[in-house]
DNA sequence: CGATTAACCTGGAAGC
DNA sequence: TGCTTCCAGGTTAATC
């Protein structure tokens, strides 16, 4: 489900019902999702309040009062939802949940807002998003954080870095743009989207990048994830925000999932291809791109 | 070191 | 109506 743009959605979203909230009722429906649950997870979180909602990457971190950061990461179907107080708790009889929604909420928890409670539930199907509690010197000793790339919005990625960090690599551009430690937050959607915007062949290897490609394909990334975060990001299959609305920038894909189907560009006469990089779909335009 | 594949999971869609 | 196969927004360990 999430790339960098249904990542801040999430953020977005949340602000209201966990920035300044104190947190209680951390209920756990097993012990693990991809790893399992920090030590002490519920105890840790109940009675703090939440200082800071930060994104960095496809990450979200929680700045707790209490000197620890609550880091999630969604993995493929991770969601959180906000409902109201008066929802069926979670407990004991999850393993027999009746439906089938029931059986993936895995966090429950009560956030005490200016406004009064609300419950924050985080869904789960494929269990491949997972929860951590550090202190702020353990995130930073951690390789997969002190290693991720540049922050695509922001001023670190720029033609200059893009070259840089590419034309020494022999990969494919698709594979160099999913790499998190080159650049963080792309995922398969947007690096096909941006790849197409920019007119370069997701095989270019990126020693083939000149400066003028870089400029083209650094403009496309930002271009495309700002359109993103404000359509609400994508909703494709499962992914919805916090309060269960739906992004539509799925709407707006001129690549992804639309292989067989005419080329959106201008003049261009191609149909759609879809080919496989290391597992993963590639949707392109094998005239225009290159 | 670079590059591809499998694995982790579940559910939905498509094919027979 | 089944049953099987393929596919999915991500990351990482294993293997060539």
């Amino acid at each position: 489900m999430p790339e960098l743009p249904e990542v801040e959605t999430v953020r977005r979203g949340l602000l209201p019902v966990l920035e300044g909230a104190r947190l209680s009722d951390v209920h756990l429906g097993r012990p693990n999702l991809r790893y399992p649950f920090p030590e002490n997870f519920a105890e840790r979180l109940n009675g703090a309040t939440v200082l800071r909602l930060e994104r960095r990457a496809k990450y979200l971190l929680f700045h707790l009062d209490t000197q620890d950061i609550w880091v999630t990461h969604l993995g493929m179907t991770g969601r959180f939802q906000i409902t109201g107080a008066e929802t069926r708790p979670l407990d004991a009889s999850y393993y027999h949940a009746v439906t089938t929604q029931d059986r993936h909420r895995h966090v429950r928890l009560l956030s005490h807002t200016a406004n009064g409670p609300v419950h924050i539930d985080y869904y789960d199907p494929r269990r491949f998003g997972f929860m951590l509690l550090l202190r702020p010197d353990e995130l930073y000793a951690r390789n997969w954080w002190r290693e991720l790339g540049a922050e695509p919005l922001s001023d670190a990625l720029t033609p200059d870095y893009l070259h840089q960090v590419f034309s020494p690599r022999r990969q494919p551009l698709k594979t160099l743009l999913m790499d998190q430690r080159l650049i963080a937050g792309l995922g398969n959607i947007y690096v096909c989207e941006a790849l197409h915007l920019s007119g370069l062949s997701p095989d270019r290897p990126g020693t083939a990048l000149t400066p003028a490609d870089s400029r083209r394909l650094t403009h496309a990334i930002k271009q495309v994830l700002e359109a993103a975060v404000k359509a609400g990001g994508s909703s494709i299959s499962d992914f919805s925000g916090t309060s269960g609305e739906l992004g539509y920038f799925q709407h707006s894909f001129r690549v992804y999932g639309r292989e067989h189907q005419p080329c959106l560009t201008a003049g261009c006469p191609g149909t759609i291809a879809r080919k496989i990089h290391s597992g993963r779909s590639t949707f392109f335009c094998p005239l225009c791109q290159s």
